[in-house]
DNA sequence: GACCGTATAAAACGATCGTTTAAATCACGG
DNA sequence: CCGTGATTTAAACGATCGTTTTATACGGTC
């Protein structure tokens, strides 16, 4: 019987999900990620086939919870602008406790065209709650006309863009301390003020 | 007389720029980069000490083009919401020619944190630029109050992030063609209503 | 034409990369 | 307790990394 799942899999997984974001995949060493692991060095080709398999897993493992979040909020009853604020909150803070993830959809954004088609099948469950979030609050008038994509990418650029920013800023620069969850808050409600703001009615050259 | 500029070395900057962006630091080799420039392996090390001097010059010419635009968009005369709009134009055009700008910036910040203190020296007339538009937009009072910081990373998140989104998205997914002047025009709207909205009074809970 | 600092060239350096090999160890049913 | 497949280990593989070395070609000055 194979046993399927032994522990130094898993802890490759781990170190490999850590470096891989930190470093980048031509960054992050087979030897790096293996004594991070405790392992030896020809685990990750026994257990992966290659390093490049291990980074196949690390991203399907690290893109699957956000993903499954954003299901959740596209699924809750929210009143008009309830589940907008839900969503930004949710996102924001899952990409906080998990910067791994951002950091390795930017990777592969930048550096690994070539695992374009693979990361949006992967993402297609949150391009679907997301759609779907959008186009409901279309429909109850929170959210104007227009392309819902577009309204997904301005939503979606707000707590990427904010975690990228902050989570290594020098202090001192920043109005609020991130690491806090009240500071944290502080950049919630900026994000779902100008999000509501910019979802609603054109303020394009006239006022309101 | 030493002749200072000698053709070599701008084709070492070019290649290394544009390899840099596409594959990272680590990902962009030496050879790769004096092969792309038509010139000798060592000629890295002679003109630019080390490949991570040459890294460090890529950044430096990179990053001055935008800084100056956005300051020219500052100085600029314009009224209530013009210069909101002119700034995102700007930026958004400009990254989309410079790809290369964006992602060396979004590399450093993701994989090479020993140089975030030099970025952000680097990036000082950019950000002085965002902070003066920002702050004069809410004395007139096209910007509601708020630490001008946050609405600073709230409007650069829009163009940084549809230019990451669009730039190699497969074709019909979009819902304009980004690699048209009337297709980009589609999105620089978007961007301006949507931070024009999002930067005017809240919308938290009650209807506008 | 000899001289000299600048620039380019080819070749080699040691180090480290991902991967492979082959032996050792483990878990366990017969 | 032996056999057998699964796992781990140490060692080595060829390839490629950034850098150094050494020699050669170039452009002016005296």
């Amino acid at each position: 019987m194979p046993s399927e799942e032994a522990d130094t899999r898993g802890a490759l997984v781990t170190a490999g999900r850590r470096l891989f974001a930190e470093r980048g995949y031509e960054g992050a060493t087979v030897r790096a990620i293996t004594g991070a692991a405790g392992a030896n060095v020809a685990s990750v080709a026994y257990h992966f086939g290659s390093k490049e398999g291990l980074y196949l897993q690390v991203i399907m493992e690290v893109l699957s919870p956000l993903g499954e979040r954003i299901q959740e909020v596209a699924a809750a009853e929210a009143s008009g602008t309830g589940r907008i604020e839900a969503l930004l909150q949710a996102v924001f803070e899952h990409l906080w406790d998990n910067p791994d993830q951002a950091q390795i959809m930017v990777e592969v954004r930048l550096h690994r065209a070539d695992l374009l088609p693979q990361l949006a099948e992967m993402l297609a469950p949150m391009t679907t709650g997301l759609m779907q979030i959008v186009t409901e609050a279309q429909a109850s008038g929170v959210v104007r006309e227009g392309p819902p994509l577009l309204f997904v990418m301005s939503l979606m650029a707000q707590p990427v863009y904010f975690m990228l920013l902050t989570r290594r800023a020098p202090e001192g620069v920043l109005p609020a301390n991130p690491h806090t969850a009240e500071g944290r808050k502080v950049y919630v409600d900026h994000m779902v003020d100008f999000a509501l703001g910019g979802l609603a009615g054109t303020h394009r050259t006239e006022g309101r």
